[in-house]
RNA sequence: GCCGGUGUAGCUCAGUGGUAGAGCAACUGAUUCGUAAUCAGUAGGUCGCAGGUUCAAAUCCAGUCACCGGCUCCA
């Protein structure tokens, strides 16, 4: 079975596109294709050539920033300049102005193949010292670009022939942002100035949507609309507070997390968050890690250091006491809360924080079980992601890079492990030769979302390491000591990065089963208000999430007010469904479901908190309910 | 850390040197209402923080913190 199997299950396509104040009504129509540029030629010529347009219009405005490169983007294309001022949005209003003025000339493009020397003098009479780098750097022959008589910059192409092929209503300049020459951060500073372009307004206009929609859908918003988290300025950049509903979710994802291990042969640790700054020498991760550690601090004259990871923990457990080969594979899982220092200015939602808990496992088997026990992982990832519809994934196998501890048997054994579970699974995968660990080779594994977009969640790393520094070991069945392999593996990766990820997969439509309020009940009157409580003390007794609506607003402002804070079901509680015993329900995901007795709303909001079902399957209410309850 | 931008009420934002504003949310009252906003009223801010200039600073200046878009880095 192959790795993708739909995109279209991931709940998204029929994810209400719309602002938060409108209804829900079915699927997004099939949108205009947008191809990357890397999948149309036409639009590689456009994006390169407006790229060059750009920094002939730059060039004019602003006669001493000195060019660099501009290439194509997927989506667009950008220039880097070497600018004594900085550019402004108001400067990319005038370079706009001047870069439609200039595709209006239409000017011609044309290839020159010259020799290095004139390509020199060229550079030279202009006072280009970036680009006489970039020459120094070209295999022959030598091409450049002219655009008409005033402009020309080296390059490869292709290009458009003419500006009159450039659709002057059709780009778009984005953002100016600082970049490196050739991006390391030794070097000069740049500045790069982002733009798009499409052959059409629409397409352009439907690029624009799609951003509007991840606007839409970015879990920060949706982490401030719905009350879930908050990150907060004196507590600091990058430390989460969990409110109540993102902390009830959170814990409906560990419960989940933990039953599914339990139920695939791991067992539970709990670890320190401190230790003595000896097992990080130890570990390790002193030398290698430190700029990412908080900074130590000293109790009782020792030195103790807030936990990167929790890898050292699980292996002093592991050497806690003799391990016989009869107990393994040992397979221990932990929800660790970790600290890692992140730069100032890299912060970014849940994405990005300095305080964040893993889903972390480790496995210390025997050198045969790799292949099982990598299957049984991917098994146990796949059963995972896939109940939160992430299904589609894109997988990466990293191989022994040039500077690896480790000997060859061991690194070809462990590789060979990697490949044969992903064999065994049917997963295709791309090879990335040379880029695992130094000490292990490792499997990378992105998940898709509902708007095309990867995130790389899940990592199962072999490691020879931490077992050799901690000089691990197990009694084989001679009789003598042997080293264990070792296996790090994350499904979610971060707790906190993958709940927002999932936010904005769903774009806060939670499934049933997962949102913080279930169901609320909105009593019509106050008349029927005792009914209403009684019914939540029931769905409350039966393990279901649910509340009523006590503002004393009118019906269609509970609803509205309801329907804004995504609640799945809301169950509207009048006369008729007072005198009836039940409620008439309305779901987000299923529409007007009709009049439910309220035992068989209880009845189908256990059953789909038990099955994670994303909404409520009631048989028959619509019709037999409604119909019966209505006639008198 | 770097480049550019932004910090005003819970949220979205107006306010360019002279008594801090609006809408929504919140709260109170009236209304007892049938599937996306009933009406009226009340309360809420040392304008991110700490300095400076000025008779006077949300507004001008330098600093700092945070956020946003990128770069670099990364779970």
């Amino acid at each position: 079975m192959p790795a993708s199997v739909s995109a279209a299950v991931t709940g998204a396509d029929t994810a209400p596109a719309h602002e938060a104040g409108t209804i829900a009504t079915g699927s997004v129509p099939v949108a205009m294709v947008l191809p990357k540029t890397s999948e149309s030629p036409e639009l590689l010529r456009i994006r390169h050539s407006m790229s060059h347009v750009l920094a002939m219009a730059v060039q004019k405005l602003f006669p001493r920033a000195q060019v660099t490169i501009g290439p194509w983007t997927e989506s667009g294309f950008y220039y880097d300049f070497d600018a004594p001022d900085p550019f402004t949005e108001a400067d990319l209003k005038a370079i706009k102005k001047e870069m439609v003025r200039i595709i209006g000339k239409k000017l011609p493009l044309e290839r020159l193949e010259v020799n290095r020397q004139d390509a020199e003098d060229r550079i030279r009479g202009q006072n280009e010292p970036y680009k006489l780098e970039i020459l120094a750097g070209l295999q022959d022959p030598i091409t450049l670009y002219t655009l008409g008589e005033e402009w020309w910059d080296l390059c490869a192409g292709p290009h458009v022939a003419n500006t009159s092929e450039l659709n002057p209503k059709a780009f778009e300049l984005e953002s100016v942002a600082g970049a490196y020459w050739r991006g390391d951060e030794k070097n000069a500073q740049l500045q790069r100035i982002y733009g798009t372009a499409w052959q059409t307004p629409e397409q352009l206009a439907e690029y624009k949507r799609r951003k509007e929609e991840a606007l839409r859908r970015d879990h920060r918003r949706i982490g401030t609309d719905l009350d879930l988290f908050s990150i907060e300025d004196e507590a600091g950049a990058g430390l989460v507070f969990w409110h109540p509903r993102g902390a009830r979710m959170r814990l409906l994802i560990e419960d989940y997390w933990r039953a599914a291990h339990f139920e695939d042969g791991y067992e539970l640790l709990y670890t320190p968050h401190v230790a003595d700054i000896d097992l990080w020498k130890t570990s390790g991760h002193l030398d290698f890690y430190r700029e990412s550690m908080f900074g130590p601090m000293e109790v009782d004259g020792r030195e103790f250091q807030l936990k990167p990871m929790n890898c050292p923990f699980h292996v002093l457990t592991y050497a806690s006491r003799l391990r016989s080969y009869r107990e393994l594979p040992i397979r221990w899982a932990e929800l660790g809360t970790v600290y890692r220092y992140e730069r100032p200015g890299v912060m970014h939602g849940l994405m990005r924080v300095r305080g964040f808990t893993q889903d972390d496992a480790h496995v210390f088997c025997l050198p045969e079980q790799i292949g099982d026990e990598i299957l049984r992982v991917l098994n146990l990832t796949e059963r995972i992601l896939s109940t939160f519809d992430f299904r589609h994934y894109e997988i990466h196998l990293s191989t022994r890079p040039e500077s690896s501890i480790g000997e060859d048997a061991v690194w070809d054994l462990a590789t060979q492990g990697l490949i044969e579970a992903l064999d065994r699974k049917g997963w295709s995968y791309k090879i990335d030769a040379g880029g695992g660990a130094f000490y292990g080779p490792k499997i990378d594994l992105k998940i898709e979302d509902a708007i095309g977009r990867l995130w790389q969640c899940s990592t199962i790393q072999l490691d020879f390491n931490l077992p050799e520094r901690f000089d691990l070991e197990y009694v084989a069945a001679d009789g003598t000591r042997r080293r264990p392999i070792m296996i790090h593996r994350a499904i979610f990766g971060s707790l906190e990065r993958f709940f927002g990820i999932m936010t904005e997969n769903y774009a806060g439509d939670f499934p049933f089963w997962l949102a913080a309020e279930q169901i609320r009940l909105l009593p019509v009157t106050d008349d029927v208000r005792p009914w209403a409580e009684a019914l939540q003390t029931q769905l409350a007794a039966a393990g279901v999430r649910a509340s009523v609506d006590r503002s004393g607003d009118r019906l269609g402002k509970l609803i509205r007010t309801g329907e804004q804070q995504k609640i799945p079901v809301l169950a509207v509680i009048g006369e008729r469904e007072a005198e009836a015993g039940g409620a008439s329900l309305r779901s987000r995901r299923e529409g007007d479901l009709g009049l439910a007795p309220a035992s068989a709303l209880i009845q189908a909001a256990v059953a789909a908190n038990q099955a994670r079902a994303a909404g409520l399957a009631i048989k028959g209410a619509v019709g037999s309910a409604t119909a019966t309850l209505q006639a008198p």
